[in-house]
DNA sequence: ATCAACACTATACGAATGTATAGCATAATA
DNA sequence: TATTATGCTATACATTCGTATAGTGTTGAT
């Protein structure tokens, strides 16, 4: 395999094929949907032919696995380089940031987890099932270490962790839409009212 | 093996094949998405022919325009039955339990939505921009009547009744099925974690 | 230098899709 | 009763889809 220390993921250019096409695919995905995505749409964004789409990942289903891994990979990696020092509630607030920055670089990945989230049932994928996972395996890990408040279950604050740091990026564009419909393009931003989403035990 | 999803046939079998029509791609389209529903499917589903739904309704694009147009029906149906008498906040209950009374009667209209709504910019519909219409309309009406609160700008209030009675819908499925991942699915349902979702003026 | 593995293109095929058209039966209208 | 409109079926067509296959050039190990 040839590597791609290239240290700038950004450039494209430096990428290799495969990675260009996973690439090219997540975003489309992000922003029109799988369904609406083809073969050849994704060929011609990564600027190569459908067999070799074909030849890299076998089937549409091989594509998604390899973006739904990618998207772990990028919550792992977030996760993974937030410290581990302060107070309980510092720590908290350190992933939390770390988490928001990440989506923040990669905006496709909030467009593809909205579109897979909001069918978590139909849905083909097993995107929001590798994401529980890992969250519950990193909220266990604070705990064996002694920093999680064990006030909450454990199922609550791993709810509750998702929630907050993606229910508000899946509302805001609806909020933003009827904001804009409403009140103008022009309006002064500051009036935009804030939505807020959390969980709490019941 | 096949499954009718959402309508039930003793309702249907008294109505127009028109009318059976639109219910099936409703039901369809709020369950799997409009992409992954084909013509054919919906023949199926309704009991006719796929030269039916192209009589009745010509093309794709029209079925969604009357599928849109028998939601902002569903709204309009619900809020204008909600009574105007007692105090303001007794008003916008009731107009909240109205609405929420006609979405618990017609889960479609929450799949539906829930896949529109989160996908603002690439959704082909313009069912936001009616629903919003719509919701602005009657928050303008109480005004004149002299009920509504007028402590908060117009537009945050239509975003706060839009965001209250929908946006719980929509995150709902995604806290259930990590809910059911996490606590397994036998768990006291009480002690599922509650999902809040407002906005408030910023 | 040879040979095998790999990256990649080109073309083709069957299935499924949205839509168009022609025809049939029944009910309304004259 | 004759005619016209309406509800509905059946079939066909062009396009697009995912995927399979065969082939070309290039790289790397022996």
């Amino acid at each position: 395999m040839k590597k791609t220390v290239g240290v700038s993921p950004k450039v494209n250019s430096d990428l290799t094929a495969k990675a260009r096409i996973r690439n090219a695919a997540f975003a489309l995905y992000a922003n029109y949907g799988e369904d609406a995505t083809s073969m050849r749409a994704i060929a011609e964004a990564a600027g190569v032919t459908v067999g070799l789409v074909v030849h890299h990942f076998r089937t549409k289903d091989g594509l998604r696995e390899a973006i739904e891994q990618h998207i772990v990979d990028l919550f792992f990696g977030a996760i993974e380089q937030a410290p581990l020092e302060g107070t309980t509630p510092e720590i908290a607030a350190a992933r939390d940031e770390a988490v928001a920055d990440m989506l923040s670089d990669n905006p496709a990945v909030v467009g593809y987890l909205r579109r897979a989230l909001l069918d978590p049932m139909g849905h083909r994928g097993r995107i929001l099932e590798m994401l529980t996972d890992l969250t519950a395996k990193q909220v266990a890990t604070l705990r064996n270490v002694g920093v999680a408040s064990k006030a909450q279950r454990d199922s609550s604050q791993v709810i509750g962790v998702m929630i907050r740091q993606l229910g508000q990026l899946f509302l805001q564009p609806m909020v933003d839409s009827m904001w804009n419909q409403l009140a103008g393009p022009n309006a002064a931003e500051d009036d935009k009212p804030l939505l807020v989403v959390k969980v709490q035990e019941s």
